[in-house]
DNA sequence: GTTTGATTATGATAGTATTTTATAGAATTA
DNA sequence: TAATTCTATAAAATACTATCATAATCAAAC
């Protein structure tokens, strides 16, 4: 074989990104003699570090540009499925819109995807979203304001809820920690539910994204009865059944991700 | 092939732009060895993005809206002084303290020294502040939300003045584009001005922070006159008339930096 | 010692997506 | 008008994802 440890194939990885800005696949598939499939999980693992920026055909560093948010890039689940969910939901953005774009790491990978709409309104309680979205000129980016969970970095209270209620939106982009017929959409902590229930409220239309670990599974606090959802994007591997039960219910059903046979 | 990553080729364009000005189609397919249709695709990317403007047959620079320079831009001038002033600043708040921080670099720099304080209430419309405050746990913060001026990321707006008026703080470290003893406090945009009015008005004591170079420089729309100030703090090379006519006006002066002989 | 199973790392492949090129006709410039 | 540059579209090249098969590693259990 290669005679490479993966370890040592992220070190020079890394250290080629830092010397060059950028490295491409093939490059480094010749470097190592491994083949394109155990490179590309080389780049994903970095990335989900936060360490590199995947790029099609390779990775770049990503730094520079616009000032760095401080937080630690925590290493975040299924983040392919939440990027394809992510890019499914922005297909669902026409230039013009107005949306909402509720706190979770699938909502973030939306606002990533966002820089090549045009003349839209953004509306946040998620600090992260904000700084992410902050320089881009083509979005007319709000804040709710409020109290900033520091774990979270969301705003809830009083301020979030009633700067909600401002704004009837064309879409609202939903997560929540649990999603399950009886018991409906839940959350973990009762303040973000509050902000989520106005959010709900004022939309004209609700897409939930949610990565099929989330189904069947019930947090702590109600959010809202399953048929508020007008959309949902989740991955393929929710099972058929639940599918065939949320289109019962008139909910519209994406699934992305590998497409099942058929 | 060209081995170029389309990640690379934006990059390397914005650089020959920020370094000439202008680049052609042409010299760009020569650059990287790809087709016009390509370059034609990477400027018309960059444009939505609005990094560049299109011209026929290549790209042009787009700047030169704003007065002022940008926040990033701006944050490292006069950064000693700016870094005294709010360690002179800090050293004004006591743990339990309800605050405002205005948005400016002054400001930036106080947040940046908070770490130690204990039991602080910081309410903030400047978004880079709250990125920098927000995982800080002995710091319970609050975003005023709102628009967010792309420039200065800082929020303005109905929904900002609003959630300021929900609020009485006991200090209020405000800045100013512009002071002078006729025109007062001035400002260069006008949004922004309608902010301070409103944190002017709610804060027990406020606490202008400005380096001596805001003196006698009059902006373009009128926060508040002078004497709602009741503490400035400035660095030394503020002239000693100025100090004296502001002591006057019964607004204690406090200037760090190198200590004036005495 | 070796068998067994779990775990991890890698490679192969097929179908899907994305990016790039080529080309032809329209628009712009000089 | 001629030359250049642009747009749109289809075709080709390249890269990606998901899945499965294989191999290597390790740790009990026999």
């Amino acid at each position: 074989m290669s005679g490479y440890l993966s370890e040592e194939r992220h070190q020079i990885i890394l250290e080629t990104l830092e010397a060059r800005g950028s490295v491409t696949v093939n490059e480094m598939v010749e470097r190592f003699g491994v083949s394109e499939m155990t490179i590309r999980r080389d780049l994903d693992a970095l990335e989900r570090r936060g360490l590199l920026r995947r790029v099609h055909g390779g990775a770049v560093l990503d730094r520079g540009r616009s000032y760095e948010p401080p937080f630690v890039a925590r290493s975040v689940e299924n983040l392919a499925a939440k990027q394809q969910i992510a890019r499914a939901a922005v297909a669902l953005i026409e230039n013009g819109d107005s949306i909402i774009l509720d706190v979770g790491t699938t909502t973030l990978e939306i606002a990533r995807q966002l820089v090549d709409k045009q003349n839209l309104t953004v509306i946040t309680p998620c600090l992260q979203i904000a700084t992410l979205l902050a320089e881009n000129p083509n979005i007319r980016l709000i804040l709710t304001g409020g109290i900033v969970r520091p774990t979270e970095l969301s705003m809830v209270g009083h301020l979030a809820e009633r700067a909600l209620r401002d704004f009837y939106v064309d879409k609202l982009f939903l997560g929540a920690a649990g999603v399950d017929l009886e018991a409906g959409l839940t959350e973990y902590n009762l303040e973000d539910t509050l902000v989520k229930q106005v959010m709900i409220k004022n939309a004209k239309r609700v897409i939930l994204v949610a990565d099929s670990s989330k189904f069947g599974r019930i947090a702590f606090t109600a959010i809202a009865p399953i048929n508020v959802i007008n959309t949902l994007i989740t991955d393929h591997s929710l099972d058929p059944d639940w599918v065939k039960r949320l289109e019962k219910l008139d909910i519209e059903v994406i699934l992305c991700g590998a497409t099942p046979n058929e």
